[in-house]
DNA sequence: CGCTCGATATTCT
DNA sequence: GAATATCGAGCGA
């Protein structure tokens, strides 16, 4: 049985959370049209990582809102919130003692399990197309508002992260689709996966 | 494969 | 008014 990651994990520099969380198994529990409960899982492939005040690209940097204020909360907490009027995109809360605010940005994950339902949650048949991208990740695990400021820290939380193994190689480059702060490689990802953003591939030569 | 473009709600200036 | 931590279709090579 793989372990939850704990509220110690989170609360550490949001880069190094980031970084690490490439290869952890994200985990979503949902309970079926029958009643019981089922699970929707795959393994990270992507992350950005986001800070407070610091961070030009964050939507931290201005303090606290209505819309960010889960970033300056406790760590291990999902923060959701909805972008370009279409897409939902799910981050976990992470920051040392020192930090004011922060979080990672789940990008892509490998599909594992619930994949039939995941195939239901996007309308697409094709592995590739079901979560590589933070709009899609979120579609496929049914991720919307209702989920801003879940506890994944907690045993059986809607949704958690799973410890595992890491992967070879991570990769780290400047974050996308942002204008600010573009200089700082704050993206990670799995460089042998074939379940990264579109917008993003890494060349191995 | 890669590029461009339109859609669309919320937040920011 | 402008920008946005995006996606999918449509096009050309």
């Amino acid at each position: 049985v793989n372990k939850v990651l704990e509220s110690k994990f989170y609360s550490r520099s949001t880069v190094d959370v980031a970084r690490e969380l490439v290869g952890m198994r994200l985990v979503r529990n949902i309970m079926t049209m029958a009643g019981d409960f089922t699970r929707i899982a795959g393994i990270i492939v992507e992350t950005e990582a986001y800070e407070g005040t610091d961070d030009p690209a964050s939507h931290a940097r201005m303090g606290p809102t209505s819309r960010n204020h889960v970033m300056f909360g406790p760590a291990g907490r999902s923060y959701v919130y909805f972008t370009y009027g279409n897409h939902f995109c799910f981050n976990v809360t992470a920051k040392s003692r020192s930090q004011l605010a922060g979080a990672v940005l789940l990008r892509a994950i490998e599909p594992l399990e619930g994949t039939e339902i995941m195939k239901a949650n996007r309308g697409r048949e094709d592995l590739r197309m079901l979560a590589s991208g933070p709009g899609r990740l979120a579609q496929a695990l049914g991720i919307d508002r209702k989920l801003n400021g879940v506890d994944m820290t907690l045993p059986g939380a809607e949704i958690c992260i799973e410890a595992n193994a890491a992967p070879k190689r991570v990769a780290a480059t400047p974050r996308i689709g942002i204008t600010r702060a573009t200089r700082r490689r704050w993206r990670f990802v799995d460089a042998s996966s074939r379940f990264q953003s579109r917008y993003s591939r890494i060349k191995v030569r």
